[in-house]
DNA sequence: AACGATGATTGACT
DNA sequence: AGTCAATCATCGTT
């Protein structure tokens, strides 16, 4: 993706479209203006004769023309001021030049024309779209947060992890982010620069050859062209960094820690307190949530595991239940005594999930 | 290293 | 939207 590769790209295509106007200047032929010549090249040697079949010779040739060409620009830049001023004054000048221009106009130019007035390119589009969704490009600060953000949130685990693998997503977007726009800034700087160098060009050449506004109008177009695909492979590596960046931190949520002891034990409590009906509620989700350091939807997992692993294999899970209902039930023995209220507190188990074998003892 | 435990994800279902 | 069931990926223990 470098500055060298469009700019010779543009030259390249720049120069192809100056061949054409060459070739068409030949092809109108020797056109003479007053005893001046429009092709006004320089007075070549008159070729010679021989076959060159002698080497010395030939070396005398090759000697006389660089002598000759070395001293053309000495005798003759005046001279070819003069011609083109005399060129630029004449009074059929314009006259000629519109016509050269219509004729250029009529062949090579509308061919060309024809496929220049394409669509916003969806392409462009597409990575436009995805580059503003991942706040890459729009407005400064937030975007890029706020998709982070995002992710971060589903990614749920402890806040410091959590907020660590954000900070560090946000921190390489950021740096996407800038390498993108310095990147765009240069690209433009440099389309704009030779847009110009190009137009003051051309416009200085219409004076002695036949260029007409509007073919100015499409080499800028030409040139913007070439640099628009410039900046459609920035965006798309771009686009493909800011995929690279995601997938490693959507991966990075899977590194997942097991929920400490205490979050544990509330977890289970809640699950065996209500074996009949393990499914808490949204306002039940939440205060487990709160009360164990986790989100929600933890919460929602934890459950939906230990629902299909329990109902999976009761027997490997017996113990645990019946440990925690001597927890609850000592809970409740407790709460009932500090009450002074001998009620018996009602186990909850009627039907769905089949409650555990339990003891006084503790013992199966 | 192997293996079971465990949190997260996914697709189907209601 | 919530749940189930299967599965993935990692953790923690042996």
């Amino acid at each position: 993706m470098s500055f060298s590769i469009c700019v010779a790209q543009c030259t390249d295509s720049l120069a192809s479209t100056m061949d054409d106007q060459a070739r068409i200047m030949q092809s109108i032929g020797g056109v003479s203006l007053a005893g001046h010549s429009v092709q006004g090249g320089m007075p070549l040697p008159p070729p010679h004769g021989h076959d060159g079949t002698d080497g010395d010779g030939r070396k005398q040739d090759i000697g006389d023309i660089l002598h000759q060409i070395m001293t053309i620009t000495d005798q003759s830049l005046d001279e070819a001021q003069a011609k083109k001023h005399g060129l630029n004054c004449h009074r059929m000048k314009p006259a000629l030049f519109s016509v050269l221009c219509e004729i250029k106009e009529k062949t090579v130019l509308s061919i060309r024309g024809v496929q220049e007035e394409d669509p916003p390119d969806p392409q462009i589009m597409r990575l436009d779209n995805m580059l503003l969704a991942e706040g890459v490009s729009g407005p400064e600060k937030g975007g890029g947060s706020a998709a982070a953000a995002a992710a971060a949130a589903a990614a749920g685990g402890s806040p410091t992890d959590s907020s660590i693998e954000h900070s560090d997503y946000r921190a390489k977007l950021t740096q996407i982010r800038q390498i993108y726009h310095s990147e765009l800034e240069k690209y433009e700087q440099a389309c704009s620069e030779f847009t110009n160098h190009v137009m003051n060009l051309l416009r200085e050449q219409s004076r002695t050859r036949p260029i007409s506004p509007k073919e100015i109008e499409r080499m800028v177009a030409i040139i913007h062209r070439k640099f628009s695909s410039i900046q459609m492979q920035l965006k798309q590596s771009t686009c493909e960094a800011v995929m690279i960046l995601r997938s490693r931190f959507l991966d990075a949520r899977r590194k997942r820690r097991n929920f400490n002891k205490q979050a544990t034990e509330v977890l289970n409590e809640y699950f065996y307190s209500h074996l009949s009906n393990p499914y808490p509620s949204e306002e039940a989700k939440e205060e487990l949530a709160k009360k164990c350091g986790i989100t929600v939807s933890q919460v929602s997992n934890w459950f939906g595991n230990k629902r299909i692993r329990y109902k999976k294999n009761i027997g490997k899970f017996q113990e645990e239940a019946n440990l925690y209902a001597v927890k609850t039930a000592v809970d409740a023995a407790n709460v009932s005594a500090q009450a002074s209220q001998a009620n018996s507190p009602a186990t909850p188990n009627s039907g769905g999930y089949p409650a555990p074998c339990y003891t006084p003892d503790g013992r199966l």
